[in-house]
DNA sequence: CGTATCCAATACATGAATGTATCGAATACA
DNA sequence: TGTATTCGATACATTCATGTATTGGATACG
């Protein structure tokens, strides 16, 4: 909506509350992913940003609608990175590459990791989807993003494959529904089993089962 | 384990000490499912289950103890609804049975039900994965239940499929992982949706891509 | 340079959850 | 039936997070 809008320049906003703003957003992401939402307090929150509790109040008025900003900042920069990388992902690729599962998977991979990889992610967003699943308004907001999100990466592959001559046999967006499905599980287990630093190219589960199931569900054109 | 003998016979446990243990983890199913383990406290569980926090502190010593014996006990239940159910599934199919996208997803969808398309069920797991994903201890355990449970359902599934003359392309345990995951994220979503009692049988999600997901992945024998 | 405004720091009051120590009732057992 | 033991209820002390009201310093602006 307008939150470009507002991200360049608010009504009443100073250059000092919004610097506030955005390093209590940051501190919230590390200190959310770390401990979960409840877990947190706000003390820890303004501590790890270098304020005291008062920056906090004065900027929000509770631990959610800190949250939400952070979830609502972290949703717009993916969508973005999305949008406009898809412009260094299709150009090399036309019809006269060949085909393989090889080259399809990791087709998809370069879609899926403009999601990014990011361990705090992860859990910053399976705990916002914990929320919603307990809270239609929640809720709302959620699917709202999830839906935005996974029609704009279903439209970018169709393109991608259509540029290599290849169409889904089902509708698209029930496809990346399913790959997205995939890849979050995926990385939620790489987290589960310790790695620090989530490396969803290597991802047994995703090179094992996602270029099958996208060969099986695509043909030519 | 020796958990099946302790649910018959325990040392020095008497009946009236089981039944209020029994009582305070349904309690704690509940309230675990409305309101997370966070935001729940000892008063509310007990409270549910008619007792004071007497009988939490005689019984337990955190919450997390409590958490824990909940999902253990869930699911030892869910295991032994698999390995019992298959029964009640294969019988009714053999290779004569004519191999349809109808009848592979529904026969999917029949071991996927034992799992139990439960709600309060799928809140408290997704509570459990992500405590699991911040604390390792945690997900030792987690993985373990997960492993054991996928690894069953996955030779299931695959004698399921011998016996109609087919076979999965790619290891069958993958196939089933993924299986797995576009279920629960079918459950989520449905929960997410607003139904209060998630029936699966009608997700599209799950009737849409999971049918050509099973059939592109399996072959005659 | 002085003044007004804004914003974060500080101090304080409140409420809520925890854990423990003790008491009384129910159950087991002789 | 009487007694011992177990277990849940009660009461209390403590800790911790929250929210607000006020203060002091930084920043903008004339």
């Amino acid at each position: 909506m307008s939150s470009l809008v507002e991200q360049l320049e608010a009504p009443g906003e100073t250059t000092r509350r919004r610097k506030t703003r955005d390093r209590l957003i940051d501190a919230a992401y590390e200190v959310f992913a770390e401990t979960g939402i409840h877990a947190a307090s706000v003390e820890m929150i303004t501590e790890r940003a270098g304020f005291t509790r008062g920056a906090f109040y004065s900027n929000f008025d509770s631990k959610e609608e800190l949250f939400f900003a952070l979830a609502e900042r972290e949703n717009r920069v993916r969508f973005e990175r999305l949008q406009q990388g898809v412009d260094s992902i299709l150009p090399g690729l036309d019809a006269a590459t060949a085909v393989t599962d090889a080259t399809l998977g990791t087709l998809v991979m370069r879609f899926l990791e403009l999601q990014g990889d990011d361990r705090r992610w992860c859990l910053v967003q399976s705990e916002f989807r914990l929320l919603a699943m307990r809270d239609s308004a929640v809720a709302a907001s959620y699917l709202e993003y999830q839906r935005n999100f996974q029609n704009e990466l279903a439209a970018r592959l169709d393109d991608a494959l259509r540029s290599v001559g290849l169409t889904f046999v089902i509708d698209p967006v029930a496809v990346t529904r399913m790959i997205v499905t995939v890849y979050e599980s995926a990385m939620q287990e790489s987290i589960l089993e310790g790695d620090t630093v989530p490396n969803m190219a290597r991802s047994p589960i995703v090179l094992g089962t996602l270029p099958p199931l996208i060969q099986s569900l695509t043909r030519p054109l």
